[in-house]
DNA sequence: CACCCGTGCTGATCTCGATCAGTTCAGCCG
DNA sequence: CGGCTGAACTGATCGAGATCAGCACGGGTG
């Protein structure tokens, strides 16, 4: 996470010492049991070092939302404490490891550290960059763009931490998650993979994706990274 | 704005002199015309104070996505700046009224008056709070649900800033609008309003929605504002 | 060992919502 | 005045993707 944010701010001493106080609070959590409660109030928020997580929402009817998945480097449950009561459910897809965030603690980053506050702030606003790209995709994309736009954006957040590359990832995601977080049935993620397959251009098992023809992948999803990689002139 | 933000949190003296000085800055643009472009650098945000505005994408191949409407009280353009280039559009659907928040202000704020930082993220937090209920409407409810639900968060929202109830709001929004939003066509949107117009839950007509059934529609919608209002701790 | 259970995989059928192809009506402008 | 445009509205047809039903496998666990 300090490698992370450190790409986007010069860091001084005193906001160097305020991070690694934060590094006590080393915590793991195996995948599958969730680590915030959608209704649930007062919540942390954590800092992902290793693993998976993913948050979604729940529906009355039992139908579920995928809203993201987060990879190391990434927040979770930040606007959980924002709003004080948590909109959202968050689930380790595999065993993680984070460090916990009180929200005292972020008050003390926004009274003595304003650029911290910025770097925070930007972090917010990427993952909501993500959400509304996925908003798009899930709006007015057929089933194989969505599904190619979604793995390539996946791949590209994963590159920025050094855990993908042009060539692939692995990737822990079963096809009943890809299905929930793309809006569509698990049967038919499994047709569209094979068609992927099939065509040359992606190919998906044993938990690893590899781009098999990158170019035609990007120029038929139309994806374009831009969003995932800028930097806000707060950081400056 | 000053009357929204001052809900959340109790304003000190200098932080209201920040404030009333961005009110220098008033401008009106007219309906239909672009105000941000997906792709610029280096924008401005605004606040705006009457009229209703659109943030949308647009896909290559010329299909519109509406992420979000923004009605009095509310940001434009915040993660614009945040991220430096603007990954969405915004167009007036009325006439607006607006102040220019340049990215120095923001500056200023931050270091200033680390409180109103704090209600600058509370304020993101809720639009995405507000994205994410969105992904899951179009991810996973029919058309109908969909719809519904989206015009109780859409009357929910004005009737906090006085400009509606459970008994309606005043909507300047046509069915191609409703139709880009939600993912659906035009010619669906209709069909369901109509259907609703005739079991008697909902009225769209001549710009006015009317809730014939408050209770019924949200029952049906499944509809829960809590993720509207909920204030954060940071504001206390 | 047998027995689950989760995940991947597939064929057959159904359905919601898109698309196409219009009509109607209310402004608006020459 | 007639012609034009944009929005609301409607019926007929089509198709992407859901749903249902089932098989194969591999890795736990009694």
């Amino acid at each position: 996470m300090i490698r992370k944010l450190g790409v986007f701010v010069v860091l001084s001493p005193p906001e160097l010492t305020l991070l690694s106080d934060l590094q006590q609070r080393r915590r793991t959590y195996v995948a599958g049991r969730d680590l915030v409660d959608q209704g649930q109030a007062d919540q942390a928020a954590y800092i992902l070092h290793s693993g998976w997580a993913c948050s979604y929402k729940l529906l009355p009817d039992g139908q579920r939302q995928i809203v993201d998945f987060q990879i190391p480097g990434d927040f979770l449950g930040l606007r959980s404490v924002l709003l004080r009561i948590s909109d959202h459910s968050i689930v380790p897809v595999t065993d993680i490891e984070v460090t916990e965030v009180q929200t005292s603690d972020l008050l003390d980053i926004f009274a003595k550290t304003p650029r911290l506050a910025a770097a925070v702030l930007w972090a917010a606003s990427r993952d909501e960059a993500v959400v509304v790209e996925h908003l798009v995709g899930v709006g007015r994309r057929d089933a194989a763009e969505r599904l190619a736009h979604f793995l390539l954006e996946l791949g590209a957040r994963l590159a920025l931490v050094g855990m993908g590359s042009k060539a692939g990832f692995d990737c822990p995601l079963s096809q009943y998650m890809l299905a929930d977080a793309l809006g569509l049935s698990a049967v038919h993620i499994n047709r569209v993979l094979r068609q992927m397959r099939e065509n040359g251009i992606l190919t998906f098992r044993d938990g690893h994706v590899t781009f098999d023809n990158y170019a035609r992948l990007t120029e038929f999803a139309q994806f374009d990274p831009t969003y995932l990689d800028e930097l806000g002139p707060l950081l400056k």
